[in-house]
DNA sequence: TGATTGACAGCGT
DNA sequence: CACGCTGCCAATC
């Protein structure tokens, strides 16, 4: 398995989050290669080239808590998506505890 | 090429 | 328990 570009593998694990399941940024960046890029990955999340296979919503802070998001109306329509995905809330925010996505199976 | 930014994480107060 | 500061990494200007 050929190392792609650290952009590329985020997007790449990002886009394989099941469903109901959540990843921390902290989690995506281990995974990418790079233990501590969580800042690196929201960037990435930011500038955003791939909404289409990167659903950056199931993506939380290392605290399940709602970050960010550049669309719709923000962290309000990020935490309505997580909750249609199936996701175990905890008032504002995601109950890793529960859904927190577990490594490559 | 260099400097700054940014949707975090961890520790301390 | 809530808030603040520092440190790390990659991308962007």
């Amino acid at each position: 398995m050929k190392q792609q570009n650290f952009r590329e593998k985020v997007y790449q694990l990002t886009s394989q989050i099941p469903h109901g399941k959540v990843a921390t940024y902290g989690q995506l960046a281990k995974l990418a290669g790079s233990p501590g890029a969580a800042r690196a990955v929201g960037m990435l999340m930011k500038t955003n080239q791939h909404p289409e296979i990167v659903p950056c919503y199931k993506v939380v802070a290392s605290d399940g808590s709602l970050t960010g998001y550049s669309a719709g109306e923000g962290i309000v329509t990020k935490k309505e998506k997580l909750l249609h995905d199936g996701v175990a809330f905890d008032k504002n925010k995601v109950d890793l505890t529960k859904s927190q996505w577990q490594r490559s199976s």
